[in-house]
DNA sequence: TAATGGATGTTCT
DNA sequence: GAACATCCATTAT
């Protein structure tokens, strides 16, 4: 994932997401249909749908499926490769482990807020993803934070990495 | 190492 | 008025 703050390149590898999927999903901001919020979640894929959460934080979702098909994945946590100066700095803190190994410490130290809501990831000049190795180890848990639809397997995360938000996932 | 509570927008009851 | 896709400082074990 790299997002450019300044001319400057800042960015790191994918470690952690969730899936949220619309109208099926009782955990999914759009479970209940489109507010001013969610909206761009039923919009096409491709773009960020930024939220701001228990009154402090960002979270960053890209969209997938089609139009009116209400999804996205929550990015969780990112492994920070390139500008790791300019994260240290928006996080105002030394420790790469702890930079952005959560949603809500990923947005910040890669400045994404509101203003990014709907941003097409694909043509976007600030905010985009570029193909890596996919890492072998993949392993799949409940979700985090939430409280109804717990038993959907849909937290992704890269086993054994230093970097994901939470050590001992609950099953 | 674990539990607690504050910050406080958006949506729902 | 309460819950929530969170994080962090503070306090208790």
């Amino acid at each position: 994932m790299v997002r450019i703050l300044d001319d400057e390149r800042v960015a790191g590898l994918i470690i952690e997401t969730e899936a949220y999927r619309g109208r099926r999903d009782p955990a999914s901001h759009a479970f209940r249909g489109k507010t001013k919020r969610n909206e761009v979640m039923f919009g096409p894929a491709g773009h960020a749908y930024v939220y701001f959460t228990m009154g402090a934080h960002f979270c960053l979702n890209i969209t997938t499926e089609p139009k009116e098909t209400p999804a996205a994945v929550l990015i969780r946590a990112i492994e920070p490769v390139d500008g790791v100066a300019v994260m240290k700095r928006n996080r105002g803190l030394e420790d790469i482990h702890r930079l952005a190994d959560g949603p809500g410490k990923l947005t910040r130290a890669l400045k994404i807020d509101k203003e990014l809501n709907g941003e097409d990831i694909v043509r976007s000049a600030r905010l985009f993803l570029e193909r890596e190795a996919v890492p072998k180890e993949i392993a799949a848990s409940s979700r985090v934070g939430i409280s109804s639809g717990k038993s959907f397997k849909w937290r992704f995360y890269v086993e054994g990495s230093g970097f994901v938000s939470r050590a001992k996932p609950s099953a």
